[in-house]
DNA sequence: AGAGTGATTGACGTTAACGTCAGCGTAACG
DNA sequence: CGTTACGCTGACGTTAACGTCAATCACTCT
């Protein structure tokens, strides 16, 4: 019974323009259960939640996370799926994902302390060029 | 018995036991050219500069950095090696890490804002244990 | 109807970062 | 002095995350 039925929809060109990657990269993710467009006759449609799906991917591979470990907690994100084990199984790998995410932010802190530092160094002897890009 | 000839000086594996690795990436290490230790006889035998880089090389990975992006920056952290032309081509490669490093902070600061709030929703809607770290 | 253009489905190739296994060397223990 | 234990060197296997290519459809333009 699923009526929530968003108006636009976006094919794979237009994805792959909008976020940067290939389609075979959107198969791909189709393939490993991360997204689950629409088919209008063979083609693929992806939706508003698709896009929300792959934003969210695409964030967490720049944090270092697998595609299994984004599969695992993208459910969290679904507003509609009321179904309470699988959500409830996103939320305790949540809470882990949240406390690994506050120790590389920590983490992270520091090596910036510390790259600054040796930047600093390495300028006081005069082998840094003035520009920072 | 064990012989604990220098403090400077560790077996491979010491060096597995003190920070988690297997021979073989240390030999793997090696062969791409991020540590070098020095050999007694045909056994290796890791430095302390060996320990600083391996260090930097475990932190490097849990954020997300390749081998190759890591030995390429290693260099600037060498405080003998004073080669203008490596240090100051490390230093270049390294102020373009820290921006993508602290734009990498920041993004994590979002994406863990987010998080919670999601967390937050879900345990609005009773589905969460009573536990959090 | 024919020619493009673009999407889809296998299927195989590729790279990074190791794992695993075989075969050999050697240093120490009993 | 034999044998266990660890280390070394290839060499091949593995997994993740796609790239690449060929053959097949589907739609559009003329």
């Amino acid at each position: 019974m699923k009526s929530e039925q968003s108006p636009d929809l976006m094919t794979i060109r237009e994805m792959c323009d909008a976020y940067d990657v290939t389609p075979r990269t959107l198969r791909f993710y189709e393939a490993k259960e991360l997204l689950f467009p629409q088919r209008m006759g063979t083609k693929r449609l992806f939706t508003r939640r698709d896009r929300a799906r792959l934003k969210l991917i695409l964030r967490g591979k720049r944090f270092g996370f697998s595609l299994e470990d984004i599969r695992q907690t993208l459910d969290l994100y679904d507003r509609d799926g009321s179904d309470t084990a699988q959500r409830q199984r996103a939320c305790e790998l949540a809470y882990e994902r949240l406390a690994v995410m506050e120790a590389q932010r920590a983490e992270l802190d520091v090596a910036i302390a510390e790259l600054k530092a040796e930047l600093a160094h390495a300028k006081d002897k005069g082998l840094v060029p003035s520009h920072a890009a």
